[in-house]
DNA sequence: TATTGTTATACTCTATAACTATA
DNA sequence: TATAGTTATAGAGTATAACAATA
């Protein structure tokens, strides 16, 4: 495959250093993140899509603003996915009772249906990619979720 | 900021079942990369830019379809990548010496000296993101390359 | 006929800037 | 004056489909 002799096998130069254990480790996440949207786009809704549905089926009816803050953008960028979602008639928006300026969005009927069908499509694939892990990887993949969240947050 | 009462800090839902732990691994894995992105907008080069580059230091020149296949994605998007590289001045084209089909990319000067800079800036703020994080923490997210690596190409 | 790469087109995700409405 | 949201615009990152050149 590559032409001056290095070998190819899916980018698996060994972590020497703590840098180069990093750079993998982003490596990694971006890889990941592609294969999700590549699973998810085979489907009807995207990542950031499902997401928001789920947020919205956790909590309840959010604004925009929490949204935002809860899937880290900007609130332009929550705004156009909930345009979208409103007109697939999976949200609806409410107007919130004290704060005229604020608008509130929550699941459809449709939406919770949509939801918990993603929701099973979803897991139907990641569970099968996870349980061809080991027990230690698996276990390895969840410590790491905290950590993955801190650096995201800093 | 929820109005329905839920609590909103950073959506920190515990996780109950391996389910919602796996939920919350690739939560954290988008919200990772959405930071990442943001980190490497502030620069001159995006993330997508900067690993083609880090390829082609590692294993020097490669075809768009090895490029293609180790950043997992199609060839067509690569080359929408190199292009822009190459119009950049950062990676030159040559021919293959014995396929007339295929296309050699390498890194120009300017590009060994951005793809420097670039690891340069990243590290600076990697290493600090990554020093505020425990020992345990470390160690953590190092444990979890390989399992996620192993998900991203299942 | 199969493979490598290019061109054309389109859609998602995200951002910034400027604006309106409400507090 | 500050905050919540919308509209307009733009660019990155991808994908699919159709094509040309080479093997």
């Amino acid at each position: 495959m590559c032409y001056t002799g290095g070998l190819m096998t899916k980018t698996t130069a060994r972590p020497s250093s703590t840098e180069t254990a990093v750079e993998e480790l982003v490596q990694a996440t971006w890889q990941l993140v592609r294969r999700l949207r590549a699973e998810s786009n085979a489907e009807g809704l995207t990542w950031s899509q499902t997401t928001v549905l789920g947020q919205l089926s956790r909590h309840g009816a959010m604004t925009t603003a929490d949204l935002a803050r809860a899937e880290s953008v900007k609130p332009q960028s929550m705004g156009a996915t909930l345009a979208y979602l409103e007109e697939q008639g999976l949200v609806e928006r409410r107007s919130h009772p004290t704060d005229g300026r604020q608008v509130l969005f929550a699941l459809t009927k449709m939406g919770r249906a949509q939801r918990d069908e993603r929701s099973r499509v979803k897991h139907a694939w990641l569970a099968e990619a996870v349980a061809q892990l080991s027990a230690a990887e698996q276990r390895a993949l969840l410590a790491a979720v905290e950590p993955m969240k801190r650096l995201a947050d800093s």
